[in-house]
DNA sequence: CATGCGTGGGC
DNA sequence: TGCCCAAGCAT
């Protein structure tokens, strides 16, 4: 019932909408490094980097990248590390790694010709139904919707989705963005959307100043604050991690790679280990007091289980808070000299260890901006 | 299908 | 300052 009351309510409204919207992006749209007439491969790795990511923070990293992997063969070729590299600091590193293996696959399966129809481009690793149809629309010209977070903003108050648009409603959203797509001109009309989405239409709205306001169900409702139903956010969890600076004799410092899965999967840091994990005052009581207690204890063993020789030690009393998407961490550094340089093999967070000079961490080595607040914690010298 | 996965900017 | 978010995807 919902969906036919929709669908009728808006087919009229559809039309206006869609060239109503032309219209205010033809003037008004935004200039973006990526929006000159793109290549498949431009539309994509654009899409990826924007995906949970503000606009200025992706354009220095979009240039850079297109600098050094002008097109799929380049990405395809290239070394994992060299990938990360140029990804480090933007954050949710998988997307680098779905990037570059998607690369290959178009590379290999597809003789490095991006497929033009949308079943074919969702199965390239990291391409789900928005960038798919981004780059279906934006690249390849063909009237697909893509509906993205602005879309689902600027869709649910334009038209009135009063539900959850990402569960009961979801297919209204999907039908009415159908309807709008089926009017043509999807890669201005999509790119409109988003625009609007960005600037007029954004947490809170500037109605005064929108196209659209006139038939807007939310701006006539007074219900731009309330719409889209906000998503339900998860408590983060507390976790308290002590990381170690150890120098060897010949003044180099022990990294550790992090397991590809893993959180900041594939990125290089001072190794560490996780003291606590949870929730609440309780356990962060406890936490502190494990830190106290045990931290050199757990330090004591881990060194030693990896054959490491300490000789001198000292707690930094210095520590960083990191915020994540679902964790709030602690990180407390300590320092150390050993008295060899062993081999260390792979094991639990971490598939690699290495014994780098300290100016190589973060040029020939990726690191994250975790780890690139513990690195300015540090007080030993930087070789 | 709910959860895991980063970071910098705005208020 | 602390909290909320911003062009999703895979499992």
């Amino acid at each position: 019932m919902a969906l036919l009351h929709f669908f009728f309510a808006s087919m009229k409204q559809a039309q206006w909408f869609s060239h109503t919207l032309r219209g205010w992006f033809l003037k008004n749209g935004r200039t973006l490094p990526w929006r000159n007439n793109p290549t498949p491969y431009q539309v994509w790795v654009s899409e990826i980097m924007l995906q949970q990511t503000q606009v200025v923070t992706v354009i220095p990293y979009y240039e850079r990248w297109i600098q050094v992997f002008p097109d799929v063969k380049s990405l395809a070729g290239a070394a994992i590390e060299d990938v990360l590299k140029l990804w480090a600091g933007l954050g949710y590193y998988r997307r680098a790694r779905y990037l570059h293996e998607g690369a290959k696959v178009i590379v290999e399966q597809y003789c490095g010709e991006f497929p033009h129809e949308i079943r074919e481009l969702r199965k390239i690793p990291g391409i789900g139904a928005y960038t798919a149809g981004a780059i279906a629309s934006f690249a390849f010209k063909q009237d697909v919707p893509a509906i993205d977070g602005n879309a689902e903003r600027v869709l649910s108050r334009f038209f009135g989705i009063l539900g959850d648009i990402r569960g009961t409603e979801r297919r209204v959203l999907e039908s009415i963005a159908s309807e709008v797509a089926s009017f043509g001109h999807c890669s201005d009309v999509n790119q409109a959307i988003m625009d609007l989405g960005a600037s007029l239409c954004g947490k809170s709205a500037q109605c005064a100043q929108c196209p659209l306001a006139d038939k807007c169900y939310a701006f006539e409702h007074q219900m731009t604050e309330s719409l889209p139903a906000p998503k339900v956010r998860i408590e983060k969890t507390d976790e308290f991690r002590v990381a170690l600076r150890l120098i060897s004799p010949f003044g180099k410092t022990l990294l550790a790679k992090r397991s590809k899965d893993a959180l900041l999967g594939g990125l290089w840091e001072f190794p560490m280990v996780t003291l606590s994990r949870g929730r609440g005052k309780e356990h962060r009581d406890n936490a502190l007091d494990l830190l106290r207690e045990s931290r050199d204890a757990r330090w004591r063993a881990w060194c030693h289980e990896k054959n490491l020789c300490l000789k001198e030690w000292h707690n930094t009393e210095k520590y960083i808070s990191h915020t994540f998407t679902h964790i709030q961490m602690r990180v407390d550094l300590d320092e150390g000299l050993c008295n060899n340089e062993p081999a260390i093999l792979p094991n639990g967070d971490y598939e690699d260890f290495r014994w780098v000079e300290y100016d190589e961490i973060g040029t020939k080595y990726p690191i994250s901006t975790l780890m690139k607040k513990i690195m300015r914690m540090s007080v030993l010298g930087e070789s």
